[in-house]
DNA sequence: CCATTACTTTGCCATTGATCTAACTATTCA
DNA sequence: TGAATAGTTAGATCAATGGCAAAGTAATGG
């Protein structure tokens, strides 16, 4: 129900949204509280709350309450998972361009030896 | 009508379509056309040229049209710039160790606060 | 114990997104 | 020229998304 795919689309269809990008970037200073996450967006409470649900199941972020507090911390590990997807893309990209350099190397030492 | 964020914003939307991160994995082995992208998908022809045209709406790819054949080339410097975005926030979150100590006062003055 | 705070639940609605079929245009090739 | 190829346009459907208001619950603070 729940394979790496699965969590990897998850992850970017939740980024694909600003207020949830902006969560995300509030959250690399430090843990907050959904009300302080929430306060500088002009979205009501039930609304907002939508965005943390989704960040969570997408494992982006975790919450905790605590009395009537939810707290919420990024989870780094999730983040840089997909940055991961892009430094992937750019390896086979790149790696074009190794390969030609690795060819034409290789058309070179020929000459020389095996 | 297109400013940075915009731009940002359409990328990272675009992303979140499975097929679309698809075609954009199979351009960095090289320009295709739509037909080669589109088959193994099981999808008709107008809806992957949907796909298609939010890409190149994004600006994550070109496409040229040449006779009946419309070639696409991904444009790496848009995927290097949304994986830029992963980047600040690592450095921003990494950026915490250094002033760890500094947090700790934060969060202490913040537990006191109404 | 009462008011306030901080969510939470519920129910609704408008818009967008991904998909299809059917029919059309423009090229290419035999 | 006529058939096949490659893409395009138009229109419809359906689910998912993002938003709201209203009312409920469960802590705190005074």
């Amino acid at each position: 129900m729940e394979n790496y795919s699965d969590l990897q689309n998850a992850v970017f269809k939740v980024l694909a949204d600003p207020t949830r990008r902006a969560v995300v970037e509030s959250l690399t200073h430090g843990p907050a509280t959904v009300s302080d996450l929430a306060r500088p967006f002009p979205l009501t409470l039930p609304t907002f709350m939508k965005h943390i649900d989704a960040l969570e199941q997408a494992k982006l972020i975790s919450t905790r309450k605590s009395g009537r507090v939810r707290t919420c911390t990024l989870n780094h590990a999730a983040l840089a998972a997909a940055e991961r997807w892009f430094e992937r893309q750019r390896a086979v990209w790149a790696g074009r361009f190794d390969n030609l350099d690795g060819l034409l190397d290789q058309l070179e030492s020929t000459k020389n030896e095996s």
